[in-house]
DNA sequence: GTTAACTCATACACGACTGTTCGAGTTAGG
DNA sequence: CCTAACTCGAACAGTCGTGTATGAGTTAAC
């Protein structure tokens, strides 16, 4: 029985260990969405057994990763000031949340191949309604265009970075070029009149 | 000995096989990735050792399948006249472009999984050649913005249509809509002056 | 210090996929 | 019609993945 009922009463080591599968989970799932299981618990320096004490399925520990990474996201875009200018605001935040999204771009792929359709969409939910009411407000204000939908453009801000992230890692792409290339795109895709 | 020296003395039933093979492999690949040889074969009404018998692995498979779909989109992109104005060029770039590059983002997917890295690069290049070379007569005539790299405002046009197709794909875009989505999107994202 | 919690290597059952072999049946093509 | 080409199902070997069981060793915690 190497799994405890109450989280509470777990030891201090076991709690320092689930930790570490975490963090191996995301860098691992965000390099490759097949990694296996195996290799999450070698890069985490634990045995494969003990990450299924800790995790009863594959799909759990993915879960569980991605709701780990999007409460980094969250709280990251808590911390930034989005009030001002909304193109600004776009840069600021196209700018702090470049890294984290080009590193989990991989783990959402795992998520959506591995859990329940829809599930992936409902656990993204909290931070992307941050980005969807900076759009929508650029567009009250007139200075984000109307004739095409916040969600599109939404969309659109995510397609332009997870490629571009794909792109970074393959090499085809300067990571220290990226943040501006992606950002000053989507603005022209996003600014009204033309 | 299944596997003839020349192609030239094969029997046209064979030939047809392999012609069925091919397509079913690009439907399959394009719908999934990680489909499955078995899957392939039984989707071409096919066996799985005569697939074999006509491609030594998956791989080989997976290369013949991709270099299909870009002759097609050679052929789709050498009948189209894109000598006018950069704008409406693209827009029938895209329109005509669309349905094909949607059904085989997926494949291009399971090739870069499959194949060396590169490969898939080198044999892309025909088509996104003349993509490629459009995007710089806009640059050229000042009519698309130069501040931003071609191949970069080239990646843009990749980005948005493979996730837009990804998102018709898993319905929360509406078929019909996308391609003028995309094509009001990156000319926003290609224009000069803001 | 004692105990319960925890870790870990080994090993197993199970399924999926790839690629190959065999032998028998079918068919195109001269 | 005759032969070589082709097809096919069944079965096999080998790999890799997940998830479970065991049992012995280690360590936190009271």
């Amino acid at each position: 029985m190497t799994r405890p009922s109450a989280k509470s009463t777990r030891r201090a080591d076991a709690q320092h260990n689930v930790e570490r599968i975490l963090d191996a989970a995301v860098a691992c799932l965000g390099r490759d969405p097949d990694a296996s299981v195996s290799e999450i618990a070698q890069a985490a320096g634990v045995g494969r057994v003990t990450l299924y004490g800790h995790f009863p399925s594959r799909d759990v520990l993915v879960e569980a990763a991605l709701a780990r990474v999007l409460a980094d996201g969250e709280k990251l875009l808590a911390g930034l000031d989005l009030t001002g200018d909304p193109q600004d605001a776009l840069r600021v935040l196209v700018g702090s949340s470049w890294l984290l999204i080009a590193q989990s771009s991989a783990l959402l792929e795992a998520a959506q191949a591995s859990l329940p359709p829809g599930r992936v969409h409902e656990l993204h939910a909290g931070p992307a309604r941050r980005v969807d009411q900076l759009i929508r407000r650029g567009q009250a204000e007139g200075i984000f265009r109307t004739d095409l939908p916040a969600s599109w453009l939404t969309s659109v801000l995510h397609y332009v970075m997870k490629g571009a992230a794909a792109d970074v890692a393959t090499g085809q792409l300067d990571r220290t070029e990226a943040p501006r290339l992606v950002s000053e795109t989507v603005l022209a895709a996003c600014r009204a009149g033309g």
